[in-house]
DNA sequence: CGGTATCCCGTCAGATACTG
DNA sequence: CAGTATCTGACGGGATACCG
């Protein structure tokens, strides 16, 4: 967390801190999977739900709007019948990808540590 | 999130992903803060809770418990009256710090657009 | 097609009270 | 001091049904 005055922990759960919004952001359950989906290019809705996998229509059009409203996806539709709406990255948005990355590659280097610490603990822990 | 065969997006939420690991946990409202805290060196349960403010007991309790099973963070506690009980970082904790940190100079740098967005965006869409 | 509206339920944080 | 136990309300997410 950004630190208010000296170190690293400024004022707690302060919303308006800078890395607070950011993770309050990426931690959502789906942000990440949509960013990630958008990579490659513009996507439709229904791409998106295809390529995302488990997300219902209500909770994939609250994320995007989510992303939209902070300005790292943009949303164009086409006033045509049917409706035809695409999503795609801003060039903010394509600047998150490197943090994202950075994160996924300690992820795919740790996590098996950290898997195997969880069953050790486990194992003591209960019964 | 990793990918299962190709490009990005694996097989949606998949709870062994190891990005998905990741996010579930930093994610976790206090967690990035427990981490920052103890940066510097091992703290006490209650010098913890006052350096993270807003924190209640239980939550922390719970949080910590979640990274000592993780192996991100030990936990040391001393057999005396009263009780003292001692938090400090592992390796893999600290090696946590260097991704955390990267997601935290980004902040810095975009979140103000991201702020700016988000009034826009409100402006326009009521009232 | 690309949503919105509605209902429902599980999870979880917060507050409070208590214990070794 | 460092927790645990319990209750509570808020919220997020899923399922379903419907609309322009």
């Amino acid at each position: 967390m950004t630190a208010a005055v000296s170190g690293w922990v400024g004022d707690g759960y302060d919303p308006q801190c800078p890395t607070r919004v950011l993770l309050d952001r990426v931690g959502d359950k789906w942000t990440v999977l949509v960013i990630g989906a958008l990579a490659d290019g513009p996507l439709r809705f229904t791409e998106l739900r295809d390529r995302v996998g488990g997300v219902s229509g209500k909770v994939l059009t609250a994320t995007l709007r989510a992303l939209a409203r902070d300005g790292l996806v943009i949303r164009t539709a086409y006033p045509q019948i049917p409706p035809r709406v695409e999503y795609s990255l801003t060039d903010l948005g394509r600047s998150l990808q490197t943090p994202l990355d950075v994160l996924r590659t300690w992820a795919e280097q740790h996590i098996a540590q950290v898997v195997a610490h969880r069953e050790e603990f486990d194992e003591e822990h209960d019964q």
